[in-house]
DNA sequence: GCCAACGTTGGC
DNA sequence: GCCAACGTTGGC
């Protein structure tokens, strides 16, 4: 069982536009972080993660679930070193949480988002995933699978 | 738009 | 293999 998060800047790639593309998901494409790539290598199929805005906004605002295993990156101009899994999005979160809320609430001083801010890609804790759910208004919020 | 943090690159 | 230079990310 393992969560994640996603961040993108709203002006490159927002949640309203990962909710248009429905059921079918988008490839979560131009990764170049080691580490964020071997987060995406780890997902499983069914996996939950937040979509979070940088840059505008700074808040999580969606829920989105791994639809495709990691595979090369379509945007890597066949470099083998970059992988990336699709996702699609699953539902809003009604009361998006701030980075500023994140900041602010000692439950989530050791969240990626905190300790490594620059990480495109990071893992969440299941405490921390039903938390913010909690926290943003999230009824039965979607677990990854077992 | 600035700049701090941090990851990557490349010379030695 | 170290580390300085450089590039990028992302909050402010």
């Amino acid at each position: 069982m393992a969560y994640w998060l996603f961040k993108s800047e709203p002006d490159v790639w927002s949640w309203e536009q990962q909710k248009a593309k429905g059921a079918v998901g988008e490839e979560w494409t131009g990764v170049r972080n080691y580490q964020a790539r071997n987060n995406m290598r780890a997902m499983k199929i069914g996996d939950k993660g937040f979509f979070y805005h940088s840059n505008e906004g700074l808040e999580i605002v969606g829920i989105v679930e791994v639809c495709a295993l990691s595979h090369p990156d379509s945007s890597a101009k066949g470099d083998p070193k970059w992988d990336c899994v699709d996702i699609r999005a699953v539902t809003d979160v009604p009361k998006p949480i701030t980075l500023k809320d994140v900041k602010a609430n000692p439950k989530f001083e050791k969240m990626s988002l905190v300790t490594s801010m620059r990480l495109s890609v990071q893992p969440v804790t299941d405490e921390e995933y039903f938390e913010i759910c909690r926290l943003g208004g999230v009824d039965n919020p979607p677990k990854s699978p077992d």
